[in-house]
DNA sequence: GCGTATCAGGCAAACGTTTTACTGAGGAGT
DNA sequence: ACTCCTCAGTAAAACGTTTGCCTGATACGC
């Protein structure tokens, strides 16, 4: 393995310029050619620095990890690709964690966070007292954002989830309906509470009456979806479309209203939340209000990099790219009964 | 952050033999007393050594990198359980990746595994060309061992899959059934291999034929496993039971019985391999074979930490616990049909 | 011709461990 | 009295960078 000194004794100067050439600090003063001989001595020597020394020198290590609740929902891999791409961008490498991995095993946690493996922490919560405990002993320990939700004095990221509901609920108003549900998420997260402030919003706006019969909590799973939309279903007075705050418990709510014999979108109108890659393979395909997941990724790991450099924590929403209602079959103009 | 000379000049004795005190060398000679202090101030400190400093000095950063090749599949979140589990307990610490992520950057994965920032690499690879040129390009680099698959030279450890399609397959015939199909995995993986080596195995031993028009490629997804299926069932003569290569596409195969109005297990048995969380939660629950996924992630880390250790490149076929049958309402007793 | 900038890079300390080689004190053996 | 041994550590080098402070040479203004 190539040193920097192999580098630069085969560019004929010290260590010490390699390093500042290398690195682009401003500060250098080398003439163009010694530069160029410089570079090319590394690329010769196919040089790469030391990682532990650089983390030992500048006391840091370079790794950020991202801690989602659970890896296998695939809204995350969109958010994973956004801030993989914003840490190799900015010379850091991305570790995955599990946060209930973490909560669980005491000793994981204090390896991971607390001897100084990474420089700082993203944390994806699901709203369980747990997460916010881990939240808050890691943000005592190394620089820590919280994504898509946030916490009192911690450095936050959200979507714009408030905006988005609302321009679902529209979407439905707009096709006619007036008797309109929700699937609320589940666990007390800020983001949960913004898109059923959306729905309300939209309801009000509109003249419409809020019933709170039609209101449920329905997870983050299809199973829970299902469960949850047959409550609502099985009522005598039940509404002609709904609205789910989540991808997968909008899936378990058609299958719901499959359940009983109810045709999508002819009898029932469902939207979801976020356009994962598996709502167009769905028959009908799921209608869905799209947020810029990737994005979320991306800004979470530039806050956190700033975080790094002694920035004040700050709670970040994002408004850009809008929200974007993504029209598949599953809502359809409101049909009045035939009677 | 308190550092090893805090802890020695709180003990009153040099950091060498702290270091020495704390990693338990062997060759130490101190008296318990020393011993007792030592451990006292570094326990008063809260000392915990500096990873960079320790990483620079033994040429070893104790990082392992587990690289799957879909993180959202629920089947890795067993076995990167299990690893966790076992890189922990040897006092490293595991970190995710993305194979595709790995292979589509380059400069993502020349930071990960070729600057040092990982020890050794965990390969999950999915049977394309691009992961198995990872495969290749990581091993030349850092100590690599590829999980539930094997390539020619490299270290790898693998299930019994083809004992545990066999047994599959017996659980079908065991119930009466004669017309028995098989989607395959996709890709070219060993285990994707033995799967069908041990479907085909029971069908001979049992004397019954192998119809080739009731093998398919099933993929690894529900929606690949449904085309499959629904290409079979469209048949004019079709099987009473099947065997899935993967747990997605079995609930797949489910739904395509459904597409047709087949009653799952009445007019078609199904049984397919791993015990995801959600098999139990589908309606009929998915019938399975349950290999010990969690034993995967320990025994590769295990082998993967004797590479380190100057350990030869060995090929380890977990046999213990062995494949078991886990039976719920997919699968029943073959029932003639009335004529 | 002299002081003073500026240029182009050199020198060496420092980061926090681990590890090799050594040492001073006390006791045993002859 | 001398060597030799064991005990219980000590002293210092080394790991590969980064970075604050220097320095020798050339150019410039007067």
């Amino acid at each position: 393995m190539a040193g920097i000194v192999d580098v630069a004794a085969a560019a004929g100067v010290t260590v010490g310029t390699v390093s500042r050439v290398l690195n682009g600090d401003p500060a250098v003063r080398v003439r163009p050619e010694t530069r160029e001989r410089i570079h090319a001595a590394a690329r010769a020597a196919n040089y790469t620095p030391n990682r532990a020394a650089r983390a030992l020198r500048r006391a840091r290590l370079g790794t950020l990890a991202l801690a989602v609740h659970d890896v296998s929902n695939p809204v995350y891999a969109a958010v994973t690709a956004g801030a993989q791409q914003a840490a190799s961008r900015h010379g850091y490498v991305l570790m995955l964690a599990d946060v209930p991995e973490l909560a669980r095993d005491a000793a994981t946690f204090s390896r991971v966070v607390n001897s100084g493996i990474v420089d700082g922490l993203l944390l994806l919560p699901a709203g369980v007292d747990a997460d916010r405990q881990v939240a808050a002993e890691a943000a005592g320990i190394v620089p820590t954002v919280i994504v898509n939700d946030s916490a009192d004095a911690l450095a936050s990221v959200t979507l714009d989830n408030e905006a988005a509901a609302r321009m679902a609920t529209e979407h439905l108003i707009g096709l006619g309906h007036r008797d309109i549900g929700l699937l609320e998420l589940d666990g007390d997260t800020e983001r949960g509470f913004a898109r059923t402030r959306g729905w309300e919003t939209a309801m009000h706006a509109a003249g419409l009456p809020v019933n709170t019969a039609w209101v449920r909590r329905g997870g983050h799973t299809a199973e829970a979806g299902r469960q949850a939309m047959g409550t609502v279903l099985d009522r005598a007075d039940r509404p002609t479309a709904v609205m789910v705050a989540s991808v997968l418990a909008a899936v378990g709510a058609v299958a719901a209203a499959r359940d009983r014999g109810l045709e999508v979108p002819a009898d029932l109108s469902v939207v979801g939340f976020h356009d994962v890659f598996f709502a167009q393979y769905l028959q009908p395909g799921l209608t869905v209000v799209e947020l810029p997941l990737r994005a979320l990724g991306e800004r979470s790991v530039e806050l956190l990099l700033a975080l790094l450099d002694h920035g004040e924590p700050e709670h970040i929403v994002i408004t850009e790219p809008a929200p974007r209602i993504v029209v598949r079959g599953t809502t359809a103009r409101h049909r009045p009964p035939v009677r």
